[in-house]
DNA sequence: CGACCTTTTGAAACGATTCAATACTGGTGG
DNA sequence: CCACCAGTATTGAATCGTTTCAAAAGGTCG
């Protein structure tokens, strides 16, 4: 949550963008919903904060590029990030209420995001079936997601919270090309991955550490991450991954 | 996931049901939903396994009456309940495929559950607007009380967690009438609170005992609560009441 | 009654955090 | 250009919270 540059985060490409991945997914073209995001698209820099917790805001935020996080802090000034952002990624920003927020959210890196109002959305939809057939595998995708998580943190060691980390945002970034399937970058700080992991940063290098000691991934340099032994991985993230994508990941239509 | 019948669990008050607590919620008559709903409704006993995580089920479950929850567990045996699902909530089973489901469904206590196709689903909820825009928020309370859990999963003590799970069930089931607010029952046993806190049972037994001795709640009896000092209670979970409600709970339309 | 599950409590072990010190990185200004 | 600065990474040592193991008591069902 600190506004704070961070100068040590390497910007990644910007390109393919969200709207292209929608578009994929969708097998509508690009431009059918490029006129309508616009209207409400945004640039913002790294670290901005974008929405607050507990904002009155009825918006759908649709990621176009760059990298955000969904995060909520307790009391105590603790925080947890929720789920990373990255393009093509679709929030709904309302509780059940239909107004608050349910959590805050940053930029990462610099980025560029549609915060569409919800009766604005709902007609985009309508006007495109297509669409919100997607929106709708996007959000069971991160239902899915959210749920492997929960189960990672309440039961999960350091170990597999972190490998499962891994994992999934391989799966995410082969999605919108930003990685190989093996080799990818994060612009994020082991902070960061404590945050979503529900560890101290610390132990959170500890753990990287020993991954690279066992030569099961190259983690170097803010962060590029090379999996050097898949296999091994996904038995300490105890996660299939054939079933795992199918759950986490939205498929085309 | 034991399929083992708890003979320890005090049957809960069947009525009022689901139906229509979402009547309520949606301003329409129970008539309008019960004919669709009944099609595909079910009965079935405390302990039974709905829905594998991993099935092939497109389909949106339906909580009519008694108590669910959907689970998940890790190839070492661990589980972890995702969330609990009383009446009137609603469970898209389906992941990012739209078709595996994302976690198993096992029923608490005797309980009615509408397993309804995505197909018949659409059609339900487009000929009644006022039920899809209820479904809506009820998927953005789910959303974001999952969201709340994964904050204290990740960063509060054994405490914290307990203290907010008694105050969300309270919310829920004040709801739908089955609690006064301040004093509830729970078909639960404590290992039930320990898989869904991501704590071991015996770590729940110390910390109700705990909470009971600084006399802020009663905990007795399989398992009756009653909320001796709600602020204490509120302030341990970090939570803010009035924001709490409006994130995590439906409002009606 | 016996069988089984749940709750309770104590003691030991373990994993992650915290504290602390050092080194590394990239950006800023003299 | 170099010195400095703030944020980040790394490692060790001490501490703390939770788990695990174990044993006993309570409840419920057949």
């Amino acid at each position: 949550m600190t506004a704070s540059r961070s100068h040590a985060i390497r910007p990644i490409p910007q390109s393919p963008d969200g709207l292209r991945h929608l578009a994929n997914l969708s097998t509508l073209g690009a431009e059918d919903i490029e006129d309508e995001l616009a209207r409400f698209s945004r640039r913002c820099e790294a670290g901005t904060l974008l929405v607050h917790d507990g904002d009155q805001a009825n918006r759908i935020m649709v990621v176009l590029s760059g990298w955000c996080f969904a995060a909520k802090c307790l009391e105590d000034g603790e925080h947890q990030i929720i789920d990373f952002l990255v393009p093509g990624d679709i929030l709904a920003l309302a509780g059940g209420d239909g107004a608050t927020a349910g959590a805050a959210v940053e930029a990462v890196t610099d980025a560029t995001v549609a915060l569409v109002p919800a009766h604005a959305w709902s007609e985009m939809l309508k006007s495109h079936p297509k669409l919100e057939e997607v929106v709708d595998r996007i959000f069971a995708a991160s239902h899915a997601r959210s749920s492997e998580r929960v189960l990672r943190l309440g039961k999960g060691s350091a170990e597999t919270r972190i490998a499962y980390a891994l994992i999934e945002l391989s799966l995410r970034l082969k999605a919108v090309e930003q990685s190989s399937g093996l080799v990818y970058h994060l612009p994020l700080t082991q902070r960061h991955i404590g945050d979503f992991t529900g560890l101290s940063s610390v132990h959170v290098c500890r753990t990287l550490r020993r991954l690279e000691r066992h030569e099961i991934v190259d983690v170097s340099d803010h962060i590029d991450v090379r999996i050097l032994d898949l296999e091994a991985l996904a038995g300490i993230a105890q996660a299939d991954l054939d079933l795992l994508e199918r759950e986490i990941m939205p498929a085309p239509l």
